[in-house]
DNA sequence: CGGGTAGTTGATGGTCATCAAGGGGGGTGG
DNA sequence: CCACCCCCCTTGATGACCATCAACTACCCG
């Protein structure tokens, strides 16, 4: 697991093609992210600058792409998949501190080195930022500066919600708080899916990100199950029957 | 402990002095945390607009200044004595999520909305911004966003080395890392102090920063004294004898 | 078919929460 | 000034929750 080689990437160089009247279109444009990531900041005419910085890269789930405490070089934009971001104690044990979806920026740090970990949880692809060439655009679009900003704020919203389960809530209140996080995330505005989530993280993963043990993941939902609360599919599939029970457990009643 | 009438102020304006040639000199030429907080990115000849726009106030112990969910209002930036950042489950359970000494912004939240509280530890005097005033101020000092922007980060940073310890580290780990960062947070650079540490702080916060107990937080630095680790003096002084130990508990090993 | 990974379930134990009692300091009021 | 109270802290006894150890199933892939 800590043996694995990182930072080993299967990078494409994007494409800019020149359109005929001389414009340059490009990857970007049709980028599906685009919108909820803050690329949207930099409008349609210099969305050429974007192309021209970034690079597009796929990752096998599993493979690690950012080190903890290795140089920041990169800053990476997540275009599909999901990333599970992760601290270590030398003894192996494992905190993971959030998982990254589409349309999530990844590499905020001020220090030289990386202060986490990142890993691809299934098949991921990233767009990858130099730092230099990121501090080239953080020059030329100060739009960028603020929705970076408000990138960062949201995520200490996050951290302080975690910081308060994994503080002080029991296992079943942690995983019901899980699992309608997981709900609220992949439910597009608007969107009602029947409760039925895929999720695409591991056990482990999940225990990790919980600060449980498999086991007590594992427990918990076959309790919940047990309870009428959710139902366990095949795989990674779990259905969600009653958001209500959920939610209570969540708040913290037991 | 939750009833307490929160958000009550004993403000104070800032008088604007009008020098002899016209020039106008105040409070945050002399501000003693100006160079070690975001407020050093507006330079002397701008000084005057900070000063328009920042509002001081003192606020007792034990006073709480923000309250979760209550309508985001301000932006605080503490000048002297400790304040206590937290979130709360419904039945009282609570997770202090940071302590913010002199020189630490408070307030970055995307949302209308306060996403946690704070309460005065010891006497506390805040620098308090409206958010209209902070949006001009942003507006008009584009380096601002981006100390805000390094502000935010950093304390990503530590929440999640946070999350690693409450999900991760035993109780006694807990504790060793929560005295080392005390002890870092309390040296200026440059500057020992033979270990010597005065926590504002009872240890009842300390339990509810740590995700403990006050009665393991007791035991636990009953026990370490016992190993000749620290010594605790009377009120809130603690003496680190040995950071070496300390260090190697921190780090993970029982 | 064999091996590896992921998940579930059971038995047991350790760590830390809970319940309880007592000491010490600081404030207020008699 | 001292009594009283309240808060904070400490220490002890007990127990609950969850980690650990272990066995077993299912599934995937060669």
């Amino acid at each position: 697991m800590s043996d694995m080689p990182s930072c080993q990437f299967e990078s494409r160089p994007r494409r800019i093609v020149i359109g005929a009247g001389g414009a340059q279109t490009d990857f970007c444009t049709t980028c599906s992210v685009r919108p909820t990531s803050v690329c949207s900041v930099i409008g349609p005419d210099d969305i050429s600058r974007l192309s021209e910085a970034a690079v597009e890269t796929i990752i096998p789930p599993g493979r690690g792409f950012i080190e903890e405490g290795a140089p920041a070089t990169d800053f990476f934009n997540v275009t599909s998949g999901t990333v599970k971001l992760f601290k270590a104690l030398p003894d192996g044990r494992r905190q993971i501190t959030g998982f990254a979806s589409p349309g999530h920026f990844l590499g905020l740090a001020v220090s030289d080195n990386y202060a986490f970990g990142a890993e691809a949880v299934d098949t991921v692809r990233v767009c990858r930022f130099s730092r230099d060439k990121m501090a080239d655009l953080l020059d030329d679009f100060p739009k960028l500066e603020r929705r970076l900003l408000e990138e960062a704020s949201n995520e200490l919203v996050a951290a302080q919600n975690q910081m308060l389960l994994l503080g002080r809530k029991t296992a079943r209140e942690r995983v019901a708080s899980f699992l309608l996080d997981q709900m609220h995330a992949s439910q597009l505005p608007g969107q009602e899916n029947g409760g039925r989530l895929h999720l695409p993280m591991t056990r482990g993963d999940i225990a990790d990100y919980l600060g449980l043990t498999i086991e007590t993941v594992s427990r918990t939902l076959s309790w919940m199950r047990s309870q009428g609360m959710i139902e366990v599919g095949k795989g990674y599939a779990i259905t969600i029957l009653s958001v209500a029970k959920l939610d209570v457990l969540a708040a913290g009643n037991s």
